[in-house]
This record gives C-alpha cells, sequence and structure tokens, in this order.
DNA sequence: GGAAAAATATGACTATGGTCAAAAAATAGT
DNA sequence: ACTATTTTTTGACCATAGTCATATTTTTCC
C-alpha cells in the first residue's frame, strides 16, 4: 500500500477516533464496526480500506506507546546513575502507561489479536520496536560498567527482559486486572526478571537501586 | 450444569472427536461448527448444550496436560537428584509437550481464548493446576535444600516461574512457530528464569545440571 | 478545461458464530 | 403401563465481521 492522500488521511482518523471514542464508552464487543462507521458518517466498506480486522485499530492505538516511551528515554532517564536504576524506572513507567493510558480490555484485544492473526504485524514481539532498543541500551550500558552479566549478548538479554515484561501484561488481562499492574509488574520484573541481569557471584543486584525516587 | 448422563456424554464425545480430527485436518479457522455438527451426526445446537464457544474444546483437551504432567511427576522425577534438575527435566518434558502433542496452532487458539472470554476458565493462569503444583513441590525442595533462594515463598517463585514459562509459549505462537519451542524454550528457563532462583551470592546455579540425560 | 488514470468510497452480500423456544427422548414416580 | 418431569436435541433464526464489484471522487497530464 503506498502512502495516503490527505482525504483518505481525514477518513481514517475519523474511523480511528469514532472507533476509540466509542470503545472507551461501551467497550470493544458491544460496538460494532457499523457503529463505528456510522459515528463516523462513512460506509462500512472503508474501515476495511484502513484496517484489515476490527482488532486492528487497537494494534495501531498501541503504536503510539512508542512514542511515549522514546520520550520517556529522552527526558528522563538521565537522572538516574545506574543501569539498574534506569531498568527499573523504565518498568514502572512501561506498567504505568499500561494500566493508565491502554487499559485491561484493549490490552486484551491486543493480545488476541495477535495470537490469532496468522500473518499481521508482530507488534508485541517485534525486535524493532522502540521499547526493545531502549531496554537494550540500557542492557549494554549495565553491561559495559559490570552491572550486568555478559555471558549472554545485550539483545538476548534484553529481549529476555522483554519477554518477561509480556508475562506479567498477559497474566494481568486473563486475569481481567484482578493485581494491580505496577505493583506486581514492578515486583516480579525487579525481584524475578531482573534477578537474573546480575553477573554470577555478585552479591547485591538481587534488586534495583533507585536514582530519583516517586 | 449438573454432571452429564450417559446419552449426553456420548453426544459431547462424538462432537469432541469430529472436531479435533477435522481441526487436525483442515485448522481452526477452516473448519466451522456446522462442520463440526455435521461430521458427529447432531444439530448445531448440540455444540453449544456442551461447549461455551468455539474454542473451549481447545481449552477442554489442553487440560488432558494435567495429566500428562502428573505421570511425568510420579514416573520420572525420582531419577533426579537436585531440585534444578528435575525442574531441568519438567521443564523440558513440558515444552516438549506442547511442541509435539499440543502444536502452535491450537496453542494459539487457547491464547486467545483466554485473551477474550470475559469471564471463562482460566486455565493458564489457575493455580490449581497441576503443573502449578510439581513446580511449587521442586521450588519447596530446593529451598529446603538450600539450593535456592528462600526469601519468596514457594508459591510465589512457582507463580512466577510459571508466568515465565507462559512467555514463551506465548512469543512461540505469536511468531508462528518461529523458532524451536523445545531448544529457546529450555534455554530461556533456564539461563533466565532459573537463574533468579539462585541464593544471593551462589556461584554454581546459573544453569541447570543434569541428573539423567535425554 | 477535459480526458485518462489512480485513489477512495460505497453498500449489498456472504459466511459463520452463537441463541433460543419448541420438540423429542429419556427417566422417575405411581 | 401411564403420566409427569427432567434431560437432551433440534434447526430456524439473528447479529456481525469481513468481501468485493461497482461507483464516485480526486489527481495527473496534455
Amino acid at each position: 500500500m503506498a502512502s495516503l492522500g490527505p482525504t483518505a488521511l481525514r477518513t481514517k482518523s475519523a474511523i480511528m477516533e469514532s472507533a476509540l471514542r466509542l470503545w472507551k464508552e461501551r467497550g470493544f464487543d458491544s460496538v460494532t464496526v457499523d457503529d463505528i462507521t456510522g459515528a463516523a458518517g462513512v460506509a462500512k466498506g472503508s474501515f476495511y480500506t484502513y484496517f484489515s480486522t476490527k482488532s486492528d485499530i487497537i494494534v495501531e492505538e498501541f503504536k503510539k506507546i512508542d512514542a511515549y516511551y522514546a520520550d520517556f528515554a529522552r527526558r528522563r532517564l538521565g537522572r538516574y546513575a545506574t543501569a539498574r536504576a534506569k531498568l527499573s524506572a523504565f518498568t514502572r513507567a512501561q506498567m504505568r502507561y499500561v494500566r493508565d493510558e491502554i487499559g485491561c480490555d484493549s490490552l486484551k484485544v491486543l493480545y488476541a489479536n495477535q495470537t490469532s492473526q496468522p500473518g499481521g504485524d508482530k507488534i508485541l514481539t517485534n525486535g524493532d520496536r522502540h521499547w526493545v532498543r531502549i531496554v537494550e541500551a540500557i542492557i549494554a550500558e549495565g553491561q559495559a560498567s559490570g552491572e550486568f552479566r555478559a555471558d549472554l549478548g545485550a539483545e538476548r538479554l534484553a529481549g529476555f527482559f522483554n519477554r518477561s515484561a509480556r508475562a506479567v501484561f498477559l497474566d494481568w488481562c486473563i486475569g481481567d486486572a484482578s493485581f494491580d499492574l505496577v505493583k506486581e509488574g514492578v515486583f516480579f520484573m525487579e525481584r524475578w526478571a531482573a534477578a537474573s541481569l546480575s553477573p554470577p557471584g555478585a552479591e547485591e543486584g538481587r534488586s534495583f537501586q533507585g536514582g530519583a525516587g516517586e
């Protein structure tokens, strides 16, 4: 698909806006594609000109997380002295964002989308995503300073770290937000996942330690 | 729902058998509920007498994994001397089972099911499942012998361990089996997840070490 | 400005998962 | 054996995601 002209862009935005608004009001399942296109003032077929499934809009919305993370990395990561502290702060920001901005319902739709499409945009596991790069950079930094183990590459460790984060998200949405994502997520990532980053024999490093709090 | 009479049981089995056979032949999406009930010689409505959604059959099938694990724990776990070795063997068996007996397609359906049903049987995260208990027992044993950290309870650690396993499964099925589940799964669980089980300052323990091989 | 080409929009149509009131079969009670 | 009750079956029916050939609008180029 070539890039969209201005007309197309307006239509696509109208559809996205209607969809997100209606979903926020009534939930994903109780809003039909007809509702969305009706509210946007376009025909049903137009929906499928821009999105290949109903849930693809949520995937698209989810991509905005990248911008948030990039911004976070640029503006707030400098405050923290150690790689561990950076990783901790990033994790907390990530959990917050997912809990407060994305929410359990959308996350469910996203996960269901990713596990039912045969081809499709594997946004969750795609190694090119911003947040993967951020984590990778922090880990590489930690390896250089000796904070983290170096027997595996930063890319590999970042992959493992992000995989662990995905696991909490999954559990959170399967359980319909039955636990607090920030509390449990940070705990899990800190006491379990990040514990694996320590170099062999390191005595500290079983937990994050903070720079600036909050 | 009260327990099923013999007539109902026969119908339910017929439906399950048809469904599993057809899915194995043609895949989940290309087999309709009508196909299934047609092949089973019953009316469509009967399907929904016994299953609340199309994918519920796969959930039901997945429950059999418990029997496999229970058997494995009973018959093979005794061969291994350390808790680490037991955990390693169990993990390998689990990855094998999922790869060879369940398969990527069914796993996708299972994960999609678990992330789209609002209420429903949370078979993936349910702490009562057999495999959770097995892992918990091994970890408790490892804690008692000093092999594993004891700053968190066995139940909590087992939850974390199983959460990590779910993460590999998820990645595997999102990526359409783009990596070998046994190889990557064992590697991840050993070098990343189980690394977090070591008590602080333990020098070994960054990897499993075997008892009987295979 | 007009014709040709490309991009965008349309909505009737299809396929299929899921519902449900009514029918049929099995079971229990006498 | 007969009736009442419960269990099980049925298939027409509904809702909705997704398709696609056609129509309209916009752009391009002379």
